[in-house]
DNA sequence: GGAATTTATGCAAGCGATTGCATTAAACCT
DNA sequence: AGGTTTAATGCAATCGCTTGCATAAATTCC
């Protein structure tokens, strides 16, 4: 079945394709009748315009692509990354925006997607996520001059469009929560070590041993990638110290979750007596493990918001973009891996 | 900046726009030599074709567009959606597609986003998932020959592309589990009804009642949404009945742990002890929920990623496209809330 | 060695929209 | 009424690529 074009629609209503691409776009030079009419006849002949046409056309795609780094390897399967999706596409629903979810074609790095889609023009702009240390689609999408909106922080650079939470400040409270609870012997397990989230959460552990006068030991920093895997492989290390720690403050939920196996699979700890947990990104595993875990809500479904918000308001104006970076709360949600029985 | 465009490559080549073109697309009349001169051209100035000129051109997005039902109010919350796009995901990146998420805009419905993202030629084909009775969306792109594939079954046509479980076997099969353990007051609490999963287990679980003469109870069958609240919910109801059931089959993992959170609320009934509970997809949640959930694993990283790939085989070969329905193992795995201590 | 193939490339017409500018008709002045 | 605005629409170029067909050059054949 061919496809209705402008031309169909423009013969069959006696105007010209130029009108009709006018009553498409709202403009208010057509009069209200022939507009009326226009859409009549788009209507009965059910005519969508064509989208590559009009890209083509007009250099917008109305699409936004959102860029997940694979150096987490398994980032599908991490929930924080749904609930960005979540909170992105909320956005992107409400100003009819689509999203293309980029991945690596075979043969490609991290870099190279992000410039395939920007430079191939499907996408208007761009979300990133994860960022990490000298991260190079930040620093390309800056030099290139593409619209992008950063879900996280960005040491080289501050001014650039962002969205975050005070991760360091988070980690600082988590880890004197442990702290305060007694706790001494203070691990951290983090993902890739490179990522800027884990830095500034490492920072923030740092920071409260060192304001408690907990000196710090070399052997409780270890970290992988954010996975489960890595998590239980991290914590068997950990138990093989002479001196095994009494709590851990993990950079992510499903790290989180892998210590806790290891941990009940040792048969010999428990948590939180023995070894207290704490964590971020409060995803559904932290609520349903068991024990539940303590974790450090850092409102996902917001940053995804904010950040395609901020992303579409700077596609729209043509004007100055808005290189501002937005702080969102965070909150500590306490659960069993921290409560003792006593308390 | 401006863009670097197939005439550039040409001009600098010393060729014409076909011959960069059939360069591009890797037409095998272009001789050895000129190949690489263009490639080098190319290479220098840094070219990658404009996607949208491209598909306006030839007619291919190279994209394909995954369709989620928005009546699973908080379908990006399941983590079965999130397994899906893991499997999709790793196909597409082989084969040089991307992925849409298509999302409804504003006023949109289901129907409505499919319509337009098929009609304004934005992706070249679609996998849907989570069909329900006479769904629209199945109907619409059948008869407007869309390409598609269904992750599901479909009741109306059984010529469609689709990959899927044995539902009802699995269904009957995790019954019976609980019947085996001596269970009689078995209940089945599901999402939205009219979803043929949910239809299919039901079926299923019905069969496995009568197969063992066990009468069926009109009060142990309720529904409501895919949604952790929703099982939370239904789980009230169940427990204001006078004859409470010894067993419940949950549609899906994030009611499962809806259930299972009420019933842990009642501080009157323990799982399994008192309540066995047994579900299904198998998410993240089933495995770390206390106590952790008998699933039936579908395997839903598979099934997007043979869905996926039928849908690029179908799309790759003008041919007759292949409408089989591929019919994927599955397997139960026996967890804490249906094993009693004894055992 | 010239006809017949074969191979390699270019020409130019699309693909289906958008948009600056020109044009015409209607409305407004004085 | 004649000139000037203003409003509504059309013309035609353009966006960047693909592709059927024509053409030119190189190769093969007898």
């Amino acid at each position: 079945m061919q496809k209705v074009t402008m031309k169909d629609v423009a013969k069959l209503a006696g105007v010209s394709t130029s009108t009709v691409s006018r009553v498409v776009s709202d403009d208010d030079r057509i009069s209200q009748d022939t507009k009326e009419k226009v859409l009549e006849v788009m209507e009965k002949l059910n005519y969508y315009p064509n989208s590559a046409a009009r890209s083509l056309a007009n250099k917008e795609t109305e699409i936004i692509g959102l860029v997940m780094p694979s150096y987490e390897e398994d980032i599908f399967i991490n929930p924080f990354f749904q609930e960005v999706l979540k909170g992105v596409s909320s956005i992107t629903s409400k100003n009819s925006f689509d999203i293309l979810i980029a991945t690596n074609h075979e043969g490609e790095d991290d870099l190279d997607v992000l410039k395939r889609i920007v430079q191939t023009q499907r996408v208007d702009g761009l979300i990133l996520t994860r960022s990490k240390k000298d991260d190079e689609g930040i620093k390309y999408s800056k030099e290139h001059n593409i619209p992008f909106v950063l879900i996280g922080s960005c040491l080289e650079y501050d001014d650039i469009p962002a969205v975050d939470n005070d991760n360091k400040q988070a980690a600082y409270n988590l880890t004197s929560l442990l702290i305060n609870k007694g706790r001494r012997k203070i691990a951290f397990i983090s993902g890739e070590i490179n990522s800027i989230v884990t830095l500034k959460r490492y920072k923030g552990y740092l920071n409260a041993l060192q304001e408690h006068d907990i000196e710090v030991n070399d052997d409780y920093f270890i970290s992988d990638e954010f996975l489960e895997e890595s998590g239980y492989k991290l914590m068997s290390e950990l138990l093989k110290l002479n001196d095994k720690p009494d709590a851990i403050v993990c950079a992510d939920d499903l790290i989180c979750v892998g210590v806790l196996k290891r941990i009940k699979e040792s048969k010999k700890y428990n948590v939180p007596e023995d070894i207290m947990l704490a964590s971020f990104n409060n995803t559904i595993l932290a609520k349903y493990s068991n024990p539940t875990i303590t974790s450090v809500d850092i409102n996902s479904v917001q940053l995804g918001k904010k950040a395609s918000k901020k992303l579409i308001n700077n596609l729209n104006k043509k004007s100055k973009s808005d290189n501002s970076k937005e702080i969102l709360d965070y909150k500590i949600i306490k659960r069993d891996s921290t409560l003792l029985n006593n308390e």
